[in-house]
RNA sequence: GUCGGCGUGGCGGAAUGGCAGACGCGCCAGCCUUAGGAGCUGGUGCCCGAAAGGGCGUGGAGGUUCAAAUCCUCUCGCCGACACCA
C-alpha cells in the first residue's frame, strides 16, 4: 500500500526538517548538488533519475554522519515562459513559471526526494537576480564585461542573439531546424578568453570528472601555438598582412595568401581590374548562412584580388586571394597558404591552379609531385638556410629568426571566443547599466539594485516608462539597457547562493560559501558539458581573483547520468511516452520507481523504461516486506530445500553486503548496489527456509538490510522500521559499519588450471601457502589426468583465487 | 573527416588481467492454489552426449601473457562531440 504509507512519511520528513542543512554543525560537510532544472511543468520519471541519485547519496551521507547540503532551485528565466505567455494571451511569464514550480515541487516531494527547501532559489525572482546583476557589475569593474560590435549569431525564431556555445552546427540550440543568421550588432560580452589558459590548465585538477567532459572542454578552448608573421603588401609601403600559422616550419612553402571576405584589408589590396569580382564575392559570402559557409563538403570558392604580398623569409611575391574558407573570427583572419602541407590549401590550390611547393620531406625523401598534402613531420627542403632541419626543430629556429628580424613572433590562439551575454528578451535579468548622453555607459549603483523588470510583459525596448531614467551620475535624462542577460549567467553562481540563500546584503556570504563549497558531488546531464560547466568555472575563477571565494574550481566530482527512454525515445509529456510521477506513485509507488530507476542499468547509460522491469522491483520490495514483517509466510510447511544457509553464512553475507553496498553507493554504481541487496534478501530467505532461527542476530540482520535499503526505498523502510518498534526515524539511524573480519571467507574455492585451462575447483582454507596449494592441486584426479605425467614446470599462484600449473 | 565512447545469453546487464554471464526480466518443468499477471522449488550461453563428460564461446582478424571480455595492432558496426580554427 504505497499510496498510504508514502504520503505519511513525506509529511513526517517535512515536519521534522530531515534534510535541513545546519551551517553551524560540527560534522564534516557534504555538498550534494543536482543541476537545477527549468520549471517546464512536464516532469516525468525520466527527469527523476538524477534527483534519485542525488537523494540516495544525500540520505546515505547523512546516515554516515555528514552534514549534508542537498538544495534545490529553479532555472526560471527563459523562453518557454514567454512562449507560453504569448500563446495564452493574458498569462504573464512569471505566473506560468511560478505555477510550474509549484507543480514540480509537489512531484519531487511525492517521489520522496528530500531537499532543504528553506534554501530554494528561483533565478527569476528579484531577490535572486538582484545578485546576478551585482555580479555583472563586478565583471564590469574588473574589466571583464565590455560592449562590442561584432557579427553575432541571431536566432530568427527566438528573436535574440546567441552565444557561440548555443550554436550547434550553425543552428539554434533550441531549434535544431532553424539556422542562425549573422548580424552585426553591438552587444555585451564577458572576457572568458582572458581565462582560457587557466580554464584549460585547471582541468587537470578535475580528475573526478568524466574523461569525456574534460576532452570536450579542452577541444572547445582549442589552444594552439604557432607564430604571427607579417607579409608586406607589394606596392603599399608600410602595409602588411598579418597571418597566424601553427606551422612556421612551412613558411617557405607559402605560394599564396588568403584573406577572409570580411578582412579589413580586402579593399586596400584589391586592384581596379579585380574590384568588381571581389566585391561581388564578398557580398555573396556575407549573405550565405553559416551552414553553407562552414560546410566542408562544399568546394572551396574564392577570387584573386590582383594584389601581391612578399614572403618575408624569401622575398617571394605571392598572390593575395579572398576565400570564405578563411574565418575572420579566428587568428588574424588571414592565412599564408601552404598547399603542400595543408589539406584545405591543397584543395584550393588544385581547384584554382595555384602552385604547390614541397618543403617538408617525409622520412623516405621528398616526393616531388604531391598527390595530397603531407601533414606529418620531416626534413625541410626548398627552405634556404633551414634545409635539412627536422620540422620540429625548424619551428623553433624559424620563430627565433622571425623574432630577431622583427617579421613575426610566437603566438598562442584559442578557439574559445568571448561570451556574448546580451539577449533581446523580456524574461531575463536586465543588464544593470544606463546610457547617458554625457557620461556614456554608467553602471547602476549597487544600492539601486535590483533593476526590476516592468510588470507588463512586452519587450523592454518598447516600454519607455521603464527605460527612460536619469543618469546616476549627473541626473540628466538617460536610457536603460533594454537587453537582458543569458540565463547561463544565472546558472554560473546558483550553487553559491545556496550557502546563504536569504542574504540581503551580498550575493553570498563568503564564509558560508567557503564552508560548503566546493561541491562534493555534482550530478546532471551531459548537455552542459561545455555551456554551464565552462561558464561556472570561469565565474568561480573571477570570484577567486576578486577575493570572494577561496577555491578555483566549483565542482570536485561530476557525474552525467544517462537518459530514460521509453519506446526508444527520450521520455516527455509532449511525445506522449512519459510516465508521470503521479501515475507511478498511484500504482507501484515511488519506492519501487526509485529502486527501478537505479537498477534499470548503468547510471551513466541511457536506459529503457519497461513495465516488466518495474514489476521485478515491486516483487523484490514485497519480498523484503515479508522477510522483515511476515517471516512466517516464508518458512515452508514441508521439508526445507534450497541452499543451506546457517547463521555463520548469513553473518558473513551481511558483512560483505554492507561493504559492497556502501562502496557502490559512494561510486554511484547504483545498479550493482541494488543487485547486492537482492542477493542479501535471497540469502536471508534461504536462511529462514533452511531452518534458521529468528533470534536477536536475525533481528539485527533485518535492521541492517533496512538501513542499507533506506536511501533507495525510504518510505517503505521507515514504515517497516516503525513497525519493528524502532522509535526514531530510519533516516536518522546510523549507517552500518563494515567489518572486514566478519566478511572474510574462511574457505575459498580455488580454481585449478593446467596450462591456463580450467580443470578443477577445490574448496580450501583461505590463505593457503603456495606449497600446500600445489599439493592440494596435485591430489586432484582431474588435474593429474590433465597433466598426464608432465610435472608442472611452472606454477602461478594467486592466493585464494587460482593456481595454474604449467606442464 | 578528427576526437571520444561503446560492442558480452532471448532481453537489461555483471565481471578492469585470474571461475564469463552476478542480479533482474523472460522462458521451461514441478509444487501450492477455487483462481493467478500471486508465492515457492529446480532449470535455463551454444554444440555433441541418455548421462558422466567434452568442445566452443564476450562484433571480426591478429598479437602480448602461464592466463585476455579486460592490454596492444588492424578491421567492422553503433552512439556522442567537434566539424574549413590555418
Amino acid at each position: 500500500m504505497p499510496q498510504e504509507i508514502e504520503p505519511k512519511w513525506q509529511a513526517i520528513w517535512a515536519e521534522r526538517g530531515v534534510m535541513k542543512a545546519d551551517d553551524a554543525s560540527p560534522k564534516p560537510k557534504f555538498y550534494d548538488l543536482v543541476m537545477y532544472p527549468y520549471p517546464s511543468g512536464d516532469l516525468t520519471v525520466g527527469h527523476l533519475r538524477n534527483y534519485v541519485m542525488g537523494d540516495v547519496l544525500a540520505r546515505m551521507k547523512r546516515m554516515q554522519g555528514f552534514e549534508v547540503l542537498h538544495p534545490f532551485g529553479w532555472d526560471a528565466f527563459g523562453l518557454p515562459a514567454e512562449n507560453a505567455a504569448m500563446k495564452r494571451g493574458n498569462l504573464h511569464p512569471r505566473t506560468w513559471t511560478l505555477e510550474n514550480i509549484a507543480k514540480g515541487k509537489r512531484e519531487l516531494k511525492m517521489a520522496g526526494i528530500l531537499y532543504d527547501w528553506d534554501r530554494e532559489v528561483t533565478s527569476s525572482e528579484p531577490d535572486y537576480y538582484r545578485w546576478t546583476q551585482w555580479l555583472f557589475l563586478l565583471m564590469l569593474e574588473r574589466g571583464l564585461a565590455y560592449r562590442a560590435t561584432a557579427p553575432v549569431n541571431w536566432c530568427p525564431v527566438d528573436k535574440t542573439v546567441l552565444a557561440n556555445e548555443q550554436v550547434i552546427n550553425g543552428r539554434c540550440w533550441r531549434h535544431p531546424d532553424v539556422e542562425v543568421e549573422k548580424r552585426d550588432l553591438e552587444q555585451w560580452f564577458l572576457k572568458i578568453t582572458d581565462y582560457a589558459d587557466r580554464l584549460l590548465d585547471d582541468l587537470s585538477l578535475l580528475d573526478k570528472w568524466p574523461h569525456k567532459v574534460r576532452v570536450m572542454q579542452t577541444n572547445w578552448i582549442g589552444r594552439s601555438t604557432g607564430a604571427e608573421v607579417d607579409f608586406p603588401v607589394d606596392g603599399l609601403p608600410g602595409e602588411v598582412v598579418r597571418i597566424y600559422t601553427t606551422r612556421p616550419d612551412t613558411l617557405f612553402g607559402a605560394t599564396f595568401m588568403v584573406l577572409a571576405p570580411e578582412h579589413p584589408l580586402v579593399e586596400r589590396v584589391t586592384t581596379e581590374k579585380h574590384r568588381a569580382r571581389v566585391r561581388e564575392y564578398v557580398e555573396k559570402a556575407r549573405k550565405e548562412t553559416e551552414i553553407e559557409r562552414l560546410s566542408t563538403e562544399r568546394e572551396k570558392t574564392g577570387v584573386a584580388t590582383g594584389g601581391f604580398a612578399i614572403n618575408p623569409v624569401n622575398g617571394e611575391k605571392i598572390p593575395i586571394w579572398v576565400a570564405d574558407y578563411v574565418l575572420v573570427t579566428y587568428g588574424t583572419g588571414a592565412i599564408m597558404a601552404v598547399p603542400a602541407h595543408d589539406e584545405r590549401d591543397f584543395e584550393f590550390a588544385t581547384r584554382h591552379n595555384l602552385p604547390i611547393r614541397e618543403v617538408i620531406a617525409p622520412p623516405n625523401g621528398p616526393q616531388g609531385l604531391l598527390r595530397q598534402a603531407y601533414l606529418g613531420a620531416g626534413a625541410l627542403v626548398n627552405s634556404g638556410q633551414f634545409d635539412g632541419l627536422d620540422s620540429t626543430a625548424a619551428i623553433e629556429r624559424i620563430c627565433d629568426w622571425l623574432e630577431q628580424k622583427g617579421m613575426g613572433k610566437r603566438a598562442v590562439k584559442y578557439r574559445l571566443r568571448d561570451w556574448l551575454i546580451s539577449r533581446q528578451r523580456y524574461w531575463g535579468a536586465p543588464i544593470p547599466v544606463v546610457y547617458c548622453p554625457n557620461h556614456g555607459i554608467v553602471p547602476v549603483p549597487r544600492e539601486q539594485l535590483p533593476v526590476e523588470l516592468p510588470a507588463e510583459y512586452k519587450p523592454l525596448s518598447e516600454q519607455p516608462d521603464w527605460y527612460q531614467t536619469k543618469c546616476p551620475i549627473g541626473g540628466e535624462d538617460a536610457r536603460r539597457e533594454t537587453d537582458t542577460m543569458d540565463t547561463f549567467i544565472d546558472w554560473s553562481w546558483y550553487f553559491l547562493r545556496y550557502a546563504s540563500p536569504r542574504d540581503e546584503t551580498e550575493p553570498f556570504d563568503p564564509e558560508l560559501a567557503n564552508h560548503w563549497m566546493p561541491v562534493d558531488q555534482y550530478t546532471g546531464g551531459v548537455e552542459h558539458a561545455i555551456l554551464h560547466l565552462l561558464y561556472s568555472r570561469f565565474f568561480v575563477k573571477v570570484l577567486y581573483d576578486a577575493g570572494l571565494v577561496a577555491y578555483t574550481e566549483p565542482f570536485m566530482r561530476l557525474f552525467n547520468q544517462g537518459m530514460v527512454k521509453r519506446f526508444g525515445q527520450v521520455m516527455s509529456k509532449s511525445l506522449g511516452n512519459g510516465v508521470s510521477i503521479d501515475e507511478l506513485a498511484g500504482a507501484q509507488g515511488a519506492d519501487a520507481g526509485r529502486i527501478y530507476e537505479m537498477f534499470i542499468g548503468p547510471p551513466e547509460e541511457d536506459v529503457e523504461w519497461t513495465e516488466a522491469g518495474l514489476n521485478g522491483v515491486v516483487k523484490f520490495l514485497q519480498r523484503v516486506w515479508r522477510l522483515v514483517l511476515e517471516p512466517d509466510s516464508i518458512v515452508p510447511e514441508g521439508v526445507a530445500s534450497g541452499a543451506k544457509v546457517d547463521a555463520t553464512v548469513l553473518r558473513r553475507k551481511v558483512a560483505q553486503t554492507v561493504g559492497k553496498v556502501t562502496e557502490h553507493y559512494d561510486e554511484l554504481r547504483f545498479n550493482t548496489a541494488v543487485a547486492f541487496l537482492m542477493e542479501l534478501a535471497n540469502t536471508m530467505q534461504d536462511y529462514l527456509q533452511t531452518g534458521g532461527n529468528r533470534d536477536a542476530e536475525w533481528d539485527a540482520t533485518v535492521r541492517t538490510l533496512l538501513r542499507l535499503l533506506n536511501p533507495l526505498a525510504p518510505h517503505a523502510c521507515e514504515e517497516m522500521w516503525e513497525r519493528l518498534g524502532e522509535k526514531g526515524l530510519i533516516a536518522d539511524a546510523s549507517w552500518p559499519e563494515f567489518e572486514a573480519a566478519a566478511a572474510a571467507e574462511p574457505k575459498v574455492v580455488l580454481v585449478v588450471q593446467v596450462g591456463g585451462k580450467l580443470r578443477d575447483r577445490l574448496e580450501v582454507d583461505a590463505g593457503l601457502s603456495e606449497a600446500d596449494a600445489v599439493k592440494a592441486a596435485l591430489a586432484s584426479e582431474k588435474v593429474r589426468a590433465a597433466l598426464n605425467g608432465r610435472g608442472p614446470s611452472k606454477v602461478i599462484y594467486v592466493p585464494d583465487r587460482l593456481i595454474n600449473l604449467v606442464p
